[in-house]
DNA sequence: AATGAATGAGGATTCATTCAT
DNA sequence: CATGAATGAATCCTCATTCAT
């Protein structure tokens, strides 16, 4: 007797999937191709017509910014459950930025347009990285307190890190050169002990 | 008889002159705006005719592997300087790396450039390559003997570095982030030493 | 076996009431932003799916058809009316003019519609038009009796006169410049009076 | 002794023939499909790439607004020369709205456009409206002087009534419908004789 | 050689119309 | 019947590159 809802939810359903679709075709795009990537790729990848693309997402900008969206998200959450668990504050960090560039390598081109847009594009995302930075800067005061990393180091610090990290990791994709992030990460990792 | 030749050669001065017009010219548009920088505003600075810009450079391409190139020779160049000068081994290494970035900062974008191409357009630059991993390599090479930085320090390592900071420079010049790559670096060179 | 038919009946009356809504909905559309209006915001101001537009009316051409066969409807009408009224026949074809003037100014961006639109899109109405053309015809003949208009005017210039009249309430109405329809019916009428 | 200047004048004078072919290309397509007339379509008319319409005309708006601009210039230069060629003032008035609506019928749907816009596309334009309007103004009134129109007609009224005549020249250039502007100019110049 | 006008393929976006639910 | 998501042809505009002068 709710034939309506049913209807419109698997209505939805298909519209949801279209979206993640959409998503998925656009992360792997930009991935291979940069920023440059073309709407009608995406579309094609995603095996949607433009007009699809265009009715979730109004602009190519938007869509890049649901992207990032869901990148800081993720990096949000993941440094909330490092907090949540406990243990060693200064593992917590370091496992921390380790699973982290896990995940970046992935699509390391998206990270990299992070810092590649202008400072109006990070308008809509600025709360989402207020959130960011607090729980990145209590898993920081908490290792440094427990005396394992430097006492200067700030989430700026990290920050920073994370998004030439991502260059490295976009232009080893893209197979420029071969880079070794990890190596990267744990020299890093090792300059910012306690001395 | 003689009259022609000089023409000649106050022409080819003015070639000359034209050349290092473009190329500065190309490498503040490019730090300004990215790879998207486009040919007629290279033209504009240069005060040039857009004609003129591709008589010296066959194509954008051309025109950015050039300005790679020099920046590659002077990359070389230094660290050749450096390995001549002698003193402390692990300070040459350092101080050649804070030099090094101190030049590129300057242009980081065009830096960034580097790593943004293809493999296709590495190939013509590839000996310089060599060259430079050649000084670089020896650079390390006496540092580890030394004992001032890690043994399992390689050439790849600090390019790697390199193109991460770059790409931090960029990030920073285009305003999006305050991003401090002065710290970033002597967090690395901490990272470097030998333990 | 009633129910079935009970429900038709609501059904239809539901239809008719959308059919309503989106006429409407469409002469205040096209009326804001001329013909360029879309179907979509149509639908959205009918508060009804894009496809229940298209159930009423096959195109966009379609609906501005019927858009334009009403205004044609109601304009017959008033002529047959005022010659029903009798009365002095100048003053009737005088009142006729300013009634109609009235009427369109509401939505005088349809009536530039009517215009605008190819020979082709004029057949369904043509029908219609005749009879207009025939009322009108009637009461100018009835005035041009009485003496009190010109005897060369014909029911063409009428025609032609409210296609002027159209466009100078149109350009009013997007408030381009301020256009004053009234003043220009007056001097018209002034014109067309028995010399 | 001056191939320079001999050079860039030819140069300049195929750029020049090229951007009157642009407008009188234009002129036509706006004249045959009205505003919607595409650039492609106008750049295949006047035998050039879409690049050159864009190079001489930053935008379609532009295109249009120099058209209308041109319009504009012509009728104000029209209207001072009745103004300098003296004699009946009456008649000067009547026959400068004859030959002004003779040349608007020439390209109406121009004509049509320029009320069409909005109000910021008048901007730029505004200056030269109001030259118009002082020529025109000026007509008008030595005409009043003379008694030989009504003495309540005003610059907006002539205005008013070139933007309906525009409309119906547009119209029946279109062949939409067999309308005669003649007869309507001459009726309301009767309505606007002096009573 | 230099100039800058011309070219046109390519890319983002819109919107009338169709169709699965 | 209604809905609104999907479609893709159409359109404006950009920019690397060519070419006549």
């Amino acid at each position: 007797m709710a034939p309506m809802p049913a209807a419109m939810r698997s209505t939805r359903a298909d519209a949801r999937r279209n979206r993640e679709r959409i998503l998925e075709a656009a992360r792997a795009a930009f991935a291979e191709q940069g920023p440059d990537a073309q709407i009608d790729d995406i579309a094609r990848r995603a095996e949607v017509g433009v007009g699809t693309v265009y009715r979730h997402f109004p602009t190519k900008d938007a869509l890049i910014g649901e992207l990032i969206r869901l990148k800081l998200t993720a990096l949000r959450d993941r440094a909330r459950r490092k907090l949540a668990e406990g243990g060693d504050p200064g593992e917590a960090f370091r496992s921390f930025l380790r699973e982290q560039a896990g995940v970046i390598a992935k699509d390391a081109a998206l990270q990299q347009m992070l810092w590649a847009e202008t400072k109006e594009a990070m308008v809509p995302v600025a709360p989402l990285y207020d959130e960011v930075n607090e729980a990145v800067g209590e898993l920081i005061a908490r290792a440094k307190e427990a005396g394992t990393i430097r006492a200067d180091l700030e989430v700026d610090d990290v920050r920073t890190f994370m998004c030439g990290l991502g260059a490295i990791m976009a232009a080893d994709a893209r197979g420029v050169m071969p880079f070794d992030w990890r190596r990267q990460l744990e020299f890093m990792l090792d300059g910012l002990r306690a001395p």
